[in-house]
DNA sequence: CATCCTTTGAAGATC
DNA sequence: GATCTTCAAAGGATG
């Protein structure tokens, strides 16, 4: 015979012989405490036999609380190993109402049940644990109490998600933003704390999931049959597929709504994440880049249709991505979306001092001044090369520069940037693939790309193209090189035309002091979404 | 008083 | 397989 069954007929026996002769009693006897609500009954199993369905809780509170007065509830069920309790919810009781093995230690079950369980004893060595559910108040008299009652069973019962890595650091961050910023408002903190995450480089985010990794795993022990899917629906009624599968006339109202809850005016909302997009396809459609080939990932230099061209519009916006991501730019830059923007009249370029373009440059990934080189991924053992466009502006900047960088970078009347560049562009780049260098095939390499305009440019526009990596480390000695040259090329650079566009304060105070510039960060961040 | 808002990431649902 | 949807936290805002 099962164990489990075994046990379940051991239950039954002991609860036609021994139970109490009322829930009540046996409330009473064994937990000798104040009652509590009831949760619901889950049954696996097919017994006992499900509740009647209630749309107000979900189907539990109909056989919990009978009508008029409720009893007082005992529910004994027998727990063994380390099985998910409601697996096993077969009405038992203990023999002696007490507690025979006080600090066996309940395992397998879930956080919020635990207060439920007790051991009462082994059956072929095998831990054997009742499930004791305390009875909901006695003095239950209305519907209104009845309500809120089997919510509070359903939130016992309820086996929340683990909480992914930016959750972690959300949590981690609330208080601190909270602190930092003076802001008390959940949605305002949450895209402060957003744009923070962001910010953040892979080794500074990994911290986080490998947090989220140990959370996932010891929730996985702790609810082995647990999964999503358990909650899903269940949480809330939501409504949001209202706004993505029909665009109703609400709309623009809830996005008016929207951006006076952040303080930004509709015309400065620009989908700022994925939800907002999914949100929103409709009454904002999607600006497609112009480079229809672009990297996936970090597709950081885009040009957005539209965008940033009208001389009212904010110099500053929600940017997806920022540049040098490891730069934490984060207080400064999150207000854009949670405070007030600054309207300015945007010009026609701004540049910077090469003071404050060599602090940046200080800030760089070291990566860009290190002198400790890795060959690229091979195309011969990672990804080979698939989609790659020869058409493609990357690849028609990349043919020049490689030919001759030097003469590339002399003649270079435009500024260079750096940028995301993917697995599959690595066979066209004039590299000798070194296997035995390779740690890290997979993820994305930074490639100079792209000359832009000069017109609106700006040496610190220049900068803004930088790209850090954020995966691994490998770059090729040819990026190394062109990216020292950059670099010499900035120290060496002259105001030049640019000195008449000098702004009086440099706007590297602006990125790190987020009490300097409530606004926005400074205009030619905004500069990587003409990279293209 | 229930739900929304807001963020990113994970995972289930849907097409 | 791509896309969409939901839910993790959390507290003020909203209807």
């Amino acid at each position: 015979m099962d164990i489990r069954e075994e046990n379940n007929h051991i239950s039954e026996t002991m609860q036609s012989e021994e139970a109490p002769s009322t829930s009540e009693d046996a409330a009473v006897d064994i937990l000798g405490q104040t009652s509590y609500p009831l949760p619901p009954l889950l049954s696996p199993l097919g017994y006992p036999p499900q509740p009647a369905s209630d749309p107000q809780t979900g189907g539990f509170v109909s056989n919990i609380l009978p009508e008029p007065a409720p009893p007082v509830y005992q529910q004994l069920v027998p727990l063994m190993g380390s099985g998910p309790a409601h697996l096993y919810s077969q009405p038992a009781t203990d023999r002696q109402g007490q507690l025979r093995h006080p600090k066996l230690n309940v395992v397998g079950i879930p956080d919020n049940m635990r207060q439920y369980v007790r051991p009462v004893g082994e059956l072929h060595d095998v831990p054997v644990r009742d499930f004791v559910v305390p009875a909901p108040p006695s003095n239950i008299s209305t519907p209104k109490k009845r309500k809120c009652e089997a919510r509070q069973y359903e939130d016992r019962l309820y086996i929340k998600k683990p909480p992914n890595a930016f959750m972690l650091y959300l949590k981690e961050q609330r208080p601190k933003v909270m602190a930092e910023l003076n802001i008390t408002g959940s949605a305002a903190i949450n895209a402060v704390v957003g744009k923070r995450w962001r910010s953040l480089s892979k080794d500074q985010q990994a911290k986080y999931f490998d947090q989220a990794e140990t959370e996932s795993c010891r929730h996985a022990t702790e609810h082995p049959d647990w999964s999503t899917k358990e909650n899903y629906g269940k949480k809330r009624k939501r409504t949001r597929n209202r706004t993505s599968s029909t665009a109703s006339a609400s709309e623009p109202k809830q996005e008016a709504q929207q951006a006076k809850r952040l303080c930004v005016t509709p015309a400065q909302t620009q989908p700022s994440s994925s939800y907002s997009v999914v949100k929103e396809p409709l009454k904002q459609p999607q600006r497609q880049p112009t480079v229809t080939n672009l990297p996936h990932q970090q597709s950081a230099c885009v040009q957005l249709q539209n965008t940033q061209t009208t001389a009212d519009a904010p110099v500053c916006q929600v940017n997806p991505v920022l540049p040098a991501s490891h730069m934490d730019f984060s207080a400064s830059a999150s207000l854009a979306s949670s405070a007030p923007v600054q309207l300015q009249k945007q010009a026609p370029f701004v540049s910077d001092t090469n003071e404050a373009l060599l602090s940046v440059v200080e800030q760089l990934d070291p990566l860009l001044t290190s002198e400790q080189f890795q060959q690229p991924s091979s195309p011969l053992i990672g990804p080979q090369l698939s989609q790659t466009s020869l058409a493609s502006p990357v690849y028609c900047a990349l043919s020049t520069l490689y030919a001759s960088p030097d003469t590339f970078f002399k003649n270079q009347k435009e500024p260079i940037g750096f940028a995301d560049i993917q697995h599959d562009m690595w066979p066209i780049l004039p590299v000798t693939p070194q296997p035995d260098t390779l740690s890290c095939s997979n993820t994305p390499k930074y490639s100079p790309i792209s000359p832009v305009s000069l017109e609106n440019s700006s040496p610190s526009k220049l900068l803004d193209s930088f790209v850090a990596p954020t995966e691994c480390q490998p770059m090729s000695p040819v990026f190394s090189e062109t990216a020292k040259y950059m670099m010499s090329l900035l120290n060496d650079l002259e105001p030049g035309p640019f000195a008449q566009h000098l702004q009086p304060s440099s706007p590297q105070a602006g990125w790190s002091s987020p009490e300097s510039d409530q606004s926005c960060r400074p205009p030619n961040h905004s500069f990587l979404q003409t990279l293209y």
